[in-house]
DNA sequence: ATCCAGTGTC
DNA sequence: GACACGGGAT
């Protein structure tokens, strides 16, 4: 759900989701148009049916519970990179990496500072950042810690980079727009 | 216009 | 690598 949605427009959705389809097997026992219903109006109308098809894999191939390792997740259509790691780290206490906009936004500015964040090259310095930052406990809470900092400090437009915890190393500090992008 | 807990496709 | 995919908020 919150892949490119903000949280705040999820989360109503999220606790009526959860209370039609408490589990995979409620979901997976839905039709595709209820689904479908259910999830509007969230956009990118892609993912309930993803979803719908995830749960009836995870039942039909899985018990219904659904699997940790890496590869099956990310043999599922709708789960990218970021989702392996958030579920690895989230739902399985695994030490799992994530980059979502959030943290890629706060590694880039802190570690990397100017620049374009969008390239392949940079998407992957970014990556083995994360990666390489992980602590050996307490992943959960320093995965969220990282996406926080970036969804209320370290924002996109006009970060707040007088109450940023990183201001003392930042490499984009004093925070300037026209040192971001393509154009730089 | 830009941004948002991205991903699949060509 | 570019592009499509949604809808709501700033």
């Amino acid at each position: 759900m919150l892949q490119q949605t903000q949280v705040d427009r999820v989360l109503p959705k999220y606790e009526e989701w959860l209370s039609k389809y408490p589990t995979l097997e409620a979901l997976a026992a839905a039709s595709p148009e209820e689904v479908a219903d259910t999830w509007r109006p969230l956009g990118y109308n892609a993912r309930p049916q993803r979803l719908h098809e995830i749960a009836c894999e995870v039942v039909a191939r899985y018990g219904g519970e659904l699997p940790s390792d890496e590869t099956t997740l990310r043999s599922f259509k709708g789960i990218g990179a970021y989702t392996v790691g958030a579920v690895q780290s989230f739902a399985f206490g695994r030490r799992a990496a994530i980059v979502d906009t959030n943290v890629a936004r706060v590694l880039f500015r802190v570690f990397v500072g100017r620049g374009d964040r969008k390239t392949t090259v940079m998407e992957k310095r970014i990556w083995a950042m994360s990666e390489a930052l992980l602590p050996r406990r307490d992943v959960f809470d320093f995965n969220q810690a990282l996406m926080d900092l970036g969804a209320l400090v370290c924002v996109a437009r006009s970060p707040r980079c007088l109450v940023c915890p990183m201001r003392a190393i930042c490499r984009a500090y004093p925070f300037n727009p026209d040192l971001e992008g393509p154009t730089s």
